[in-house]
DNA sequence: TTATTTCTGCAACATTGTTGCAATTTGTTA
DNA sequence: TAACAAATTGCAACAATGTTGCAGAAATAA
């Protein structure tokens, strides 16, 4: 399915931006800081950007992986909509290379605390990616 | 233990802005977010704020929490140095009241990824607090 | 093609991050 | 205690990101 049709829908009209910001996410395994994506998206103005990240994001296109340093790192959703976002992955960034990609488990990760009620869970792992570690 | 001996035994010198954050950090159990650290702290300059959380971190006094809405959440630690940061522990927010809690597991928790060499871990939970679902 | 709805770019301002530097403060030594 | 050296603070200054209002442009519906 081409980025025109996914837009459609997810109730969002085609844009330039939008296809723009789609391509440059890539396959989606990897997330991008948002400077990068501004930086690649120089043609737009950044309020533009700013207010198409929440877009795509409200509408389930697109999620925050991780937010590190004031900066945010942005990637692909698989299969959310505006009223079903879910992540049931994690965040692994190499402290080498600094990629970030989203990972999903083989195994679920579930545990209690005692008195508090948990709705979601966000985990990021650090360490060495394989492409450093070779 | 006081707050200037606690200090001094991280090799820092005792000064009004570092006993302020310490002490407005409470107990330790909960994380403030950065805005309400400033207005606790506002005889302060912010520059000296920044410098000084910077410091704190670095000598193993305190943590970052967690980052969310470019928004940083900042804790006491329990027991770091300059050179042996340990936070074997998760942090959840509260979706009603936001509080920021540090809560230690009973089991660790921990799994491994294919290809990736894992570090560290930063787990994020989200849910109702044991006083909002009272 | 026209009308309606949505989106974009621009201006403007707030908040946080960050560095340099001179004045002040702290801890040390005589 | 006084003088000294080292570390810390406050202020100015600038960068980056977040955020809103609004008018013109673009996308869809009719
Ligand atoms: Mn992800
Ligand atoms: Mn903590
Ligand atoms: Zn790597
Ligand atoms: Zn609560």
């Amino acid at each position: 399915m081409d980025a025109a049709t996914t837009l459609k829908n997810h109730d969002l009209r085609v844009t330039k931006i939008r296809l723009a910001i789609l391509e440059a996410l890539g396959d989606g395994h990897q997330a991008k800081p948002y400077g990068e994506l501004q930086a690649a998206l120089g043609e737009f103005d950044r309020t533009t950007l700013y207010r198409t990240l929440l877009a795509l994001i409200e509408k389930g296109l697109i999620h925050k992986a991780l937010e590190e340093n004031g900066e945010s790192y942005y990637a692909l959703c698989g299969g959310c909509t505006t009223h079903a976002h879910t992540h049931d992955h994690i965040h692994f960034k190499c402290n080498d290379c600094g990629t970030v990609e989203c990972l999903h488990l083989s195994n679920e990760i579930g545990f209690s605390l005692p008195g508090v009620d948990i709705d979601s869970l966000e985990i990021t792992a650090k360490g060495t990616c394989s492409a450093c570690s070779a």
